[in-house]
DNA sequence: AATAAAAAAAAA
């Protein structure tokens, strides 16, 4: 039961008996809780008053934490909001009652009263300033543990700024804190929320409980901070529930009983249908299946089914990178068009990486900026329907500041992990403990997948699982399961795919210009960006006289050359290219990016031996598209430049060449081995074996026990430093070093131009970008330009490429940038990081730095949009 | 001395 209350009555209120008689005071008294400020209120740019008191802000958080709770579906409720919950809320801002910040916060604002500046004159600030008091909510923290609340709900208002604070293993009562005075403060303040929100504290069962309520606070903090509570004078109750709505916490209402076809105007095939039956309530559900089946209309399909039966609250879709995040956003669009009810809140779907909001800016129109409550990337996953990067969920696992409220977010919705086997071990072993987390958070986990080796199913469904396995197939572990079901849905056979294995580059060169001089569209895949650069260098020239089109694909262009690259080969080796593909034979060479994702039918291939699984990968690009016809004489085939495997037993850094050092060598000799006699292969039929016979284990060698250690080695280093960025509890960090992903080479952002001149008296500076276009960027700017600024940032954006650092520019220091600091995060000044470098792209190409000097000491470096990014010893 | 691709870094 509330009790109700009126604004600014506190002196009415009854203290708790014990506390009835204050300690002998120190020499500065504590303020009455009625005049201990939660907030102050900007009256203009310049000017503050006082805004709403400790507790009404308190009591404001508790109360949207309430609504927030009361909207949540049952399945969440129970087990994580029990009573009490709300009153964990409401004490997140204890600790404001305390000397350091009121005396900061009246410091601040112009219409203090007499008496209150009286009290606090003679409190110490200089703890403020050193900041090693933990601020307010290590108050919190403190206090509450002194209180009896538990060590829990102590730890959930001490993180409510997104990460435990440092106390410095103070006491409630420490001087630091006021002395036991303002405890007494405290104390009251907490039996008033108690009587004001009508509960007692509650059990918190684990870690992720605590996550969980961490994560209502903070949001509750959030909302219950926003404009609709700034006014100190204006009654708060009414507005709860707006304020929660406004949010957008509002349930998204979808059509009732669509069928597949109304939504996807095709019917389902039967392994869709199969997809769909067995997810049909929270657990884990893999699917291992070949490109091209429709696996992201099965799980929509599915999601749109669990979220309208009320089992789940809805969807995030995690995929591994920003490109393909955008392309899957432009599809769940026009999902959510079909199933949602024309007036239903939400019918747009979040998009959610780290330049999501260049995005905005794409259509060029002055379109409303479209900012929602979620769009910092912090709430994105708050919201019903997001797509993003598989990272933004990740988090929700990790060491990161806010990461419970990730975890809040992410709670009993549909979240559907694609191309789950790209990930290596290291974002792999965080993927697991995301997995894991997500099932006991009651969502739906939908993982797509090419193919899984049995470990890897193993460990995403925490259950042993063998290698041997039918393909494609469907393994579901629902919830209340003890065992996974295996399902193995019928497809209709693939292609025959011929395998040539040769040691001879020159003849897979020739071989590739007579098949392109035939008309065929070939696809030539390297294993490095320098490789695939020569490759493109030699096919281009000894076609020169053919009627042949050589193009180059690779992550070392500028963004908007290679938006425009792959605009154009999408479009010729797509499913849309049947009229392009008459006109000529081409070649598009290039390195993995070319392996997955991007809509590509090959007529023939040609690839750099890599690991079996992207193998597979690279050969499911030809003939895709049964549709297409193909020029006379074309055969479904692949040749593999390969190595020979004694001699790669001996010397792998030889045979393998620069490979080596990007794939393992033990698994290079593994899939030598396993395809040493491949001659054809049956899609989809043969993949399940020949992965097994790659990752099994066997009898080795002495060479090969070796290169296998060395592969040990290096997974268990990875695996044991990704684990020491997950966190089961609250245990943020606040400097974070935590990363979703793991490299051993630094790399760098680069930002090329064509011409830079300073203007010093204007404060601004002019650059000619490398297609011509000039820009004038201020050095700063006012608060209300903000929209002018982010759209010369995202400009500036598309002109940049992220390079390994010691093939970078040099770099000029954090000072030659800093006209650059309102477009770009220059990284932390603390850790003097150098994050970004500009360089000059000369008339031939080659780099200078903005100042004239060399680029760089070792390398002569160059760039051309044909070629990308070049570096070459000096 | 040197390798793909990839992501992230503002809240109350």
């Amino acid at each position: 039961m509330k009790t109700p209350f009126k604004p600014h009555d506190l002196t009415a209120m009854r203290y708790p008996k014990s506390n009835r008689k204050p300690e002998a005071p120190a020499e500065h008294p504590p303020l009455p809780l009625e005049s201990c400020l939660a907030k102050s209120r900007k009256i203009d740019a310049l000017r503050s008053v006082a805004g709403r008191t400790v507790f009404d802000h308190c009591r404001i958080a508790g109360e949207v934490a309430r609504e927030l709770i009361a909207r949540s579906p049952t399945f969440l409720r129970e087990p994580f909001f029990p009573s009490g919950s709300a009153l964990v809320a409401a004490c997140h801002d204890l600790g404001k009652a305390c000397p350091t910040f009121q005396k900061k916060i009246y410091a601040k604002i112009e219409n203090a009263d007499a008496s209150s500046l009286e009290a606090l004159r003679n409190v110490d600030r200089s703890i403020d300033e050193n900041k090693c008091w933990g601020g307010h909510a290590g108050v919190s923290q403190c206090a509450l543990e002194a209180l009896k609340a538990g060590k829990a709900v102590a730890a959930i208002a001490g993180c409510h700024h997104g990460y435990a604070p440092n106390i410095g293993g103070r006491a409630a009562d420490a001087e630091a804190f006021g002395g036991p005075a303002w405890q007494l403060q405290r104390a009251r303040l907490l039996a008033l929320l108690m009587e004001a929100t009508g509960e007692r504290f509650p059990e918190i069962r684990d870690p992720l409980h605590a996550r969980m309520l961490a994560g209502l606070t903070s949001v509750a903090d959030w909302i219950g901070s926003g404009a609709a509570f700034d006014d100190p004078g204006e009654p708060w109750q009414e507005r709860v529930a707006a304020a929660v709505d406004t949010a957008g916490f509002t349930p998204p209402r979808l059509k009732p009983g669509l069928s597949f076809r109304e939504i996807f105007d095709f019917e389902a095939r039967p392994i869709q249908r199969d997809l769909i039956e067995a997810a049909c309530c929270p657990g884990v559900y893999i699917l291992e299946a070949p490109m091209g089946i429709g696996k992201t209309e099965a799980a929509l399909y599915a999601a749109y089914a669990l979220v309208s039966a009320g089992k789940a609250r809805g969807i995030y879709f995690a995929l591994p990178t920003q490109l393909t995040s955008n392309r899957i956003h432009e599809r769940v669009e026009r999902f959510l068009d079909r199933v949602l009810e024309p007036d239903s809140p939400h019918r747009a779907a979040l998009l959610l990486h780290g330049n999501a909001w260049l995005r905005e800016f794409d259509l060029g129109a002055e379109a409303a900026p479209g900012c929602s409550w979620f769009s910092s990337a912090k709430r994105g996953l708050l919201a019903p329907f997001a797509v993003g990067t598989i990272d933004q969920a990740l988090m929700a696992s990790m060491n990161v500041k806010h990461g419970f409220v990730r975890a809040f977010g992410i709670a009993g919705k549909v979240v559907i992990l694609d191309e789950v086997h790209s990930y290596d071990a290291y974002t792999g072993t965080i993927l697991d403990r995301l997995v894991e987390e997500l099932r006991r958070l009651r969502c739906t986990v939908i993982i797509l997948s090419a193919t899984l080796t049995g470990e890897r199913r193993s460990a995403l469904l925490g259950a042993a699982r063998s290698a041997e396995a039918a393909y494609p197939l469907i393994t579901a572990l629902p919830a209340d399961a003890r065992e996974p079901l295996e399902v193995a849905p019928e497809t209709p056979a693939g292609n025959r795919v011929a395998i040539r294995q040769t040691l001879d580059c020159e003849e897979a060169l020739d071989e590739a210009l007579d098949r392109a001089d035939s008309g065929q569209q070939v696809l030539w895949i390297e294993n490095t960006v320098s490789e695939a650069q020569e490759a493109f260098k030699l096919l281009a020239a000894r076609s020169s006289g053919m009627e042949i089109e050589c193009g180059l694909l690779h992550s070392r262009f500028i963004h908007r050359d290679r938006e425009a690259l792959e605009e154009e080969w999408v479009t010729r080796y797509g499913a849309d290219g049947a009229a392009e593909r008459r006109e000529r034979g081409r070649i598009l060479v290039g390195t993995q990016v070319l392996e997955q994702s991007l809509d590509i039918d090959a007529d023939f291939l040609v690839t750099r031996l890599c690991p079996t699984d992207m193998l597979l990968q690279r050969i499911g690009r030809l003939w895709r598209h049964s549709f297409h016809q193909r020029p006379a004489g074309a055969r479904c085939e692949a040749w593999i430049v390969s190595a020979e495997f004694e001699a790669a037993e001996q010397n792998p850094a030889e045979a393998f060449g620069n490979s080596a050092k990007v794939y393992s060598p033990y698994v290079l000799l593994r899939t030598l081995q396993a395809w040493s006699g491949v001659e054809t292969l049956s899609l989809p039929g043969d993949i399940r074996g020949l992965l097994e016979r790659t990752y099994e284990a066997k009898p080795e060698s002495e060479a090969m026990a070796k290169h296998k250690a060395d592969l040990q080695r290096r997974k268990e280093i990875l695996e044991n430093f990704a684990l020491q960025s997950v966190s089961p509890g609250l245990k943020a960090m606040p400097d974070t070093n935590v990363s979703t992903r793991f490299s051993d080479i630094d790399s760098v952002e680069l930002l090329l131009l064509q011409s830079v001149s300073h203007n010093h008296a204007a404060h601004e500076t002019t650059v000619t970008l490398l297609d011509g276009q000039k820009l004038t960027l201020p050095h700063e700017f006012a608060a209300n330009r903000k929209r002018e600024q982010r759209k010369l940032a995202a400009c500036l954006a598309t002109q940049t490429l992220q390079v390994a650092d010691y093939a970078a520019p040099a770099d000029p220091g954090r000072k030659a940038l800093s006209w650059l600091k309102p477009y770009f995060y220059l990284g932390d000044p603390s850790k003097s990081e150098s994050l970004l470098r500009v360089a000059i792209v000369g008339e031939g190409g080659q780099l200078k730095l903005p100042g004239g000097g060399a680029a760089a000491e070792k390398y002569e470096l160059s760039y051309n949009a044909r070629l990308g990014y070049q570096y070459e010893k000096r």
